[in-house]
DNA sequence: AATTTTTATGCAATTAGTTGCATATAGCTC
DNA sequence: GAGCTATATGCAACTAATTGCATAAAAATT
């Protein structure tokens, strides 16, 4: 089975360079993990797994006062593992959106808080776009003359800027529908 | 903590109409579901944990030969958990999303396998594309006169098009830049 | 000098989600 | 009449993810 994806997001990140749990940990904090989130526990515990199963080495760098370092690398089983799953996987997690079901509570619920909550929701989007766009305009403004290598990356923030674009138009769009919404009740009709 | 969404969902669910742990299951198939996913045995779990702490009731309705319909309705403290919960809760799940890390892996891997991923996707998206078209040309061509408990239904809707549009086109132009791929090193350079 | 942040690792407990199995009948299709 | 689909419920085992806690020192800030 090859289902366990946070393990492939370890194995992909270890693609470009050797790294520690904590170092793994800051990336997916800034690039995978807009995409694959996991805590620095999560990694750790994967990456446990994936250095029993063969999947990486370890080389220990011991350090005064810290603990000691443990520098992650893929072995060729690792490389192999994730080669089968980019061809078979191909289970779509279903998405997850707690701010639709609050929608679906139009009519029985104060309006307010839901448009509330797509403002919340809107302010998000905004500080991730712009975030995104930072990093296109400082490393991606030239998406043809990227290595190989960058330009999977690259298609992966493209991804992320349109749908963040996309969702902000639609909160715009929802709360002007939702401006039409007078009642509130709060009982079954 | 008003964390764990699955209950908030069926609790939402239940608002319209009261509806046993099976009809529950469908409507998740059919638009809740779109959102927010679940199998019949989380359903049926969180039913009797919803029940013990008192947020729906059950009529017990007696068939034969079939196991007994259990009918759930929600409680009033089922409706403030509701309630409370669209105020309080803001925690975005973190998108996480296979097609992304396979995209880090472009340039390592050969690229084949992941225009394949890509292009099983697109047939994703299309597929939804046209069940949202169909629900929404059969429920929804006039947004503005819907009664108020179906707009944020018609919303939903909205936002799964358009996201469903954005992933469309940005599935073409991954496809078309990853034809500018042409090297597929299985070594770390 | 005291506080906060960063580096660096990890365990334990809990909650959430998936997969496989089990039961049992009615009704429809081949 | 054999097999499939729909109705209707649920347990058990497992995998994945989150949350809270714990340690410990260097570096940066106030």
């Amino acid at each position: 089975m090859h289902t366990m994806s946070l393990s492939h997001a370890i194995l992909t990140a270890l693609l470009d360079e050797d790294l520690t749990g904590y170092a793994l940990a800051k990336q997916f904090d800034v690039s995978l993990g807009f995409f694959w989130q996991a805590s620095h526990q999560q990694i750790y515990r994967e990456l446990k797994g994936l250095h029993l199963a063969g999947r990486v080495n370890v080389e220990e760098v011991p350090q005064h006062g810290k603990p000691d370092k443990r520098v992650y690398s893929l072995t060729t089983l690792g490389r192999d593992m994730l080669e089968s799953w980019i061809v078979d996987s191909t289970r779509a997690r279903g998405a997850k959106d707690e701010l639709f079901i609050k929608l679906f509570n139009v009519g029985s619920v104060p309006v307010k808080q839901i448009t509330l909550a797509i403002e919340q929701r809107k302010a998000e989007h905004t500080r991730k776009l712009e975030l995104y766009r930072k990093i296109e305009m400082r490393n991606y403004t030239s998406p043809l003359t990227l290595p190989d290598r960058k330009k999977g990356v690259y298609l992966s923030l493209l991804a992320g800027i349109r749908q963040e674009q996309t969702a902000l138009i639609w909160c715009d769009d929802a709360l002007d529908l939702l401006t039409t919404v007078r009642s509130n009740p709060k009982v079954k009709g």
